[in-house]
DNA sequence: CGATTTTGACCTGCGC
DNA sequence: GCGCAGGTCAAAATCG
């Protein structure tokens, strides 16, 4: 364990480094300082534990817009319609199951290994006709806990409510992405040790500003 | 029987 | 130009 937690931290460190993006994405490093900082104390994850899939925290931030285009591998930059520029959209939530049910169906379509980290990344479509909505769900090298699920593409459809047998866990997220601007999750009380520095600067980012493309 | 998951292979972009 | 890493596809297997 010892042996795989070093490794974690080499690649966790090399994984800034390549990116070089810290400047860009200081909550990148914060995230990582809160999850390595929040595994000083396992007491937390038990309360987790105790019941369900309840994510304790979900901050949705924004990617760097330097990513590449999937989308524009041929012609057209950018100055006809961006109805292919999708909003990407980061929900870190922190869950000892990394099928979050939002509400939506689902189908996972291929799974691989990220530089790292050690666990691997999810890729899922869902299955709604019409609705090319994709998800990748990876988990935090550094926590085993922290889901980071990442959102791309918009739904067209309304949630199909399958299976709401679980919890408001549903509720929540789906409610969430709709007041998508006024859910700063006040996480006073989980760490006031050390760690809540990081988590004070993660404050100004929680504010979520998906610039969604209207496509209409 | 249909839908979903699993998993290896293939493709593409990027860095050296 | 080559190798690496990430992302997607598709066939087989599994489950409800």
């Amino acid at each position: 364990m010892a042996s795989s937690e070093g490794s974690n931290m080499q690649g966790n460190a090399d994984y800034h480094h390549d990116h070089g993006t810290c400047a860009n994405h200081p909550r990148m490093d914060a995230e990582s300082s809160q999850a390595t900082g929040e595994h000083l104390s396992g007491t937390s994850d038990s309360e987790e534990v105790g019941d369900h899939e309840n994510e304790v925290d979900d901050k949705i931030v924004e990617p760097d817009p330097k990513r590449r285009n999937t989308e524009v591998t041929h012609s057209d930059p950018d100055s006809s319609h961006r109805t292919v520029t999708e909003p990407r959209i980061i929900v870190q939530t922190t869950s000892e199951v990394d099928l979050l049910d939002d509400g939506y169906r689902w189908r996972k379509y291929g799974q691989k290994v990220v530089k790292g980290n050690p666990y691997p990344r999810s890729y899922y479509k869902c299955t709604t006709p019409g609705c090319n909505v994709r998800k990748h769900v990876e988990r935090a090298s550094t926590d085993p806990k922290a889901v980071i699920t990442t959102y791309e593409g918009k739904h067209n459809h309304d949630v199909p409510a399958a299976k709401i047998n679980s919890h408001t866990i549903a509720n929540n997220s789906s409610s969430q992405f709709k007041s998508q601007n006024s859910n700063i999750p006040q996480m006073h009380g989980f760490g006031s040790k050390g760690i809540g520095v990081n988590e004070q600067q993660q404050q100004p980012v929680a504010r979520l500003r998906l610039k969604e493309e209207q496509i209409t």
